[in-house]
DNA sequence: AGATTCGGCTT
DNA sequence: AAGCCGAATCT
């Protein structure tokens, strides 16, 4: 299952699967930095630098030490757990530039609808409700007292940063229906007051920023050593994010009070997570486990140590 | 059952 | 016109 016929001198270039998706771009070689094997990006982004709105998860994946390619990242949306390869994939997304699948819930099929095209979704940011390209300017440009058109002042200075404001218009009529809604949980809500008790009843950190999440499928905890500083480099290219709780990306392998502790700790100190945002995760963690297990076996004992074939 | 959409009342 | 939310409808 490692290499598909014929492509061993070959580089890293990420193989999708059938559907048309943007072409990752992926560095190779450990050492090898300056010779990127790959700059296929059939799309180009708006704006370069496109940084994830908070609530993010960026899944870095190593892969073996076998693979020409250092890791595979994977970005999930907060709420849907949807699942995507390249940023620019998910700028395109957050401007709703084009109608794309959406995951349904139900196991049995899970990509089947097609989000209706006029649906909008903006970013809560510094008390701002941001279009995607509108964070990113802010972030930049670190400016905090950037006003932006779409500000919504009626509602926004109550969003805390990294919720996602979805606006879908209605099929008939000139009306349309806003949601409100939660990084991490995905938890919906259809108004600002019903979002405020939320708030009230859950003490909300409105600062909650970013965490990047690292899979350590194919490092070993035994004799790992040492940590790189790549982490950090991640962490900064990177910002981001919280997990999808109700949805989790199935190949994660999570550390939390265990062994893998100074996995954590590093990228948590940087970020100021809320903390019935953690405990929400531990029980859903503990919870999931098992299911996963069932499902998923291998997944979460990875590929890794002795058992990976050269 | 949960998600989505509509309708109608309120601000 | 915009916001809110009960309820019908859809999956």
């Amino acid at each position: 299952m490692r290499s598909p016929a014929g492509n061993q001198n070959s580089n890293s270039l990420v193989r999708m699967s059938g559907q048309p998706q943007p072409i990752e771009v992926v560095y190779s070689g450990k050492q090898h930095d300056e010779s990127p094997d790959m700059r296929v990006v059939p799309f180009r982004p708006k704006s370069p630098e496109f940084e994830l709105p908070d609530g993010w998860v960026v899944e870095v994946r190593p892969r073996g030490p076998t693979s020409s390619v250092l890791a595979d990242k994977y970005y999930y949306e907060p709420g849907t757990g949807r699942k995507f390869r390249s940023l620019i994939s998910v700028q395109r997304y957050l401007s709703g530039e084009e109608d794309i699948v959406v995951p349904r819930k139900s196991p049995s099929n899970s990509l089947v609808r097609y989000q209706h095209s006029g649906t909008v979704r903006r970013v809560a940011y510094g008390g701002k409700v941001l279009t995607p390209d509108e964070l990113d300017e802010a972030r930049q440009a670190k400016l905090d007292d950037i006003v932006p058109e779409t500000l919504q002042p009626k509602s926004s200075s109550i969003i805390p940063d990294g919720w996602i404001v979805e606006e879908i218009p209605r099929k008939c009529g000139t009306r349309s229906d806003r949601y409100f809604i939660e990084p991490g949980t995905g938890q919906k809500f259809r108004s600002v007051p019903d979002l405020q008790k939320y708030l009230a009843s859950h003490k909300y950190n409105s600062k909650c920023k970013a965490l990047t999440l690292r899979n350590h499928s194919t490092a070993r905890r035994s004799s790992a050593p040492r940590k790189k500083k790549t982490s950090l480099k991640m962490f900064k290219t990177f910002q981001t994010s919280i997990i999808d709780l109700t949805n989790p990306p199935e190949k994660i392998n999570w550390v939390f009070s265990g062994d893998g502790r100074d996995n954590w700790s590093p990228l948590v100190e940087e970020c100021m997570l809320p903390d019935y945002v953690k405990e929400q995760w531990e029980e859903t963690f503990l919870l999931g486990m098992n299911g996963w297990k069932h499902r998923v076996p291998q997944l979460m004992m990875g590929e890794s140590n002795g058992a990976t074939n050269s």
